[in-house]
DNA sequence: CTTGTTTCGGACAATTCGTACGGAACCATA
DNA sequence: TATGGTTCCGTACGAATTGTCCGAAACAAG
């Protein structure tokens, strides 16, 4: 049942999914009737419900979609670096997001009951953990964050920037955006706002 | 009409509320019905069309009497400290997430249609722009990293590791993660993992 | 006490949802 | 190209929820 070998499938699934992105953008998800989407990709209302519980389960298949998508650009960028890099290079994330952009946007905006962000949200920072917890290994360091809390927080960064930099026409392209994100990441807001390097070692008094 | 001043027009929302937050909790916010909430604050169906049009007009009322708590709590610490001081300090923010910790969760899981995640968010992004963009100013130097870049940034941040501390059981308590999230964001990834620290100029190469 | 506002309780039509069904169209095999 | 299994179509149905209306009662503030 519900095999996704058979071509139809395929075919009704794809025409459900970009039905629902474009809906989305153009009255908001909330907005958007099973109907509807079903009249868009050209498909039966019980073929909606042949392949999906609601409107939120759709999202999600769009959302897993994209990162299979993503995860798919990867080889290539990492078998063209020196070997053993497994990290997820900022600059091709933006990249996607630029080509992918209302897909982005409909699931960076959130809609919904926040299951599909929290899934787009979960597969970037599991992975996002795994890089780090491995380099750590790596290097036989011990981090002066714990590993946890570091993935959240760059996931929580990453995802904030993008969400802010697809909805909005923000004056910086993919190329400008990666390198900021990556040296504040990296460095730090004292670095990044211009000031001399202290001694991290005192605890700082800014906010 | 729908005065604040009124003390039924103040009983009738705070019960509407969090009458929303007990049963989003409960039941999520999606599975939550109109009737659900009029009941549970004890309130005819039709008083809650007298206030919002929505459910999300609701939850948007409960992010607004959130951070309005929130800056409630900031003069006491800005007086303790040096004249002048404007920030956000983090560590307020953690104690003010554990005290309204139900809140939080229903407000940082980010259902409904994202308008109440979003105004939670444009509200802190836009306290914390001005406070850099002042901060620059007054110092005289000019970023390395642009000040809405560095907002938006750092707002992601804040919010992606709050949004999961309130949500799991992540062992840390309100100091710890403060701690972290300062130093983190203060001085970076590199300095964070335990790295002996580089001279920033040079183009990184991390992901 | 009087005036204006808010709340109540009940009713209403209109949408949307989720499910069911037989028959037609389709796909992957042989 | 024949066949058995699957997916899709079209339509129909009851149930639930929504948004709006109204007059009467309760309340707040001068």
């Amino acid at each position: 049942m519900t095999s996704v070998e058979d071509r139809r499938v395929r075919r009704s699934r794809r025409a459900m999914r970009s039905a629902l992105v474009e809906l989305t953008l153009e009255k908001g998800f909330g907005a958007v009737t099973i109907d509807e989407v079903a009249a868009r990709a050209d498909v039966a209302r019980a073929t909606f419900y042949a392949h999906y519980r609601d409107k939120e389960e759709l999202l999600i298949d769009v959302v897993r979609d994209l990162t299979a998508d993503r995860e798919r650009l990867l080889p290539a960028v990492e078998q063209a670096r020196s070997e053993g890099f497994t990290g997820l290079p900022v600059r091709y994330i933006f990249e996607h997001a630029e080509q992918q952009r209302p897909v982005y946007q409909v699931v960076l905006r959130g809609e919904g009951d926040g299951r599909a962000l929290r899934e787009f949200v979960y597969l970037t920072s599991a992975r996002v953990e795994r890089v780090f917890r491995d380099r750590a290994d790596q290097l036989g360091v011990t981090p002066r964050v714990p590993v946890d809390v570091l993935a959240q927080a760059w996931t929580g960064e990453l995802v904030g920037v993008l969400s802010w930099w697809v909805d909005n026409d923000t004056g910086y392209d993919a190329e400008e955006i990666t390198g900021y994100v990556r040296d504040l990441s990296a460095y730090g807001r004292v670095w990044a706002s211009g000031l001399p390097l202290g001694h991290p070692s005192a605890a700082p008094d800014h906010d």
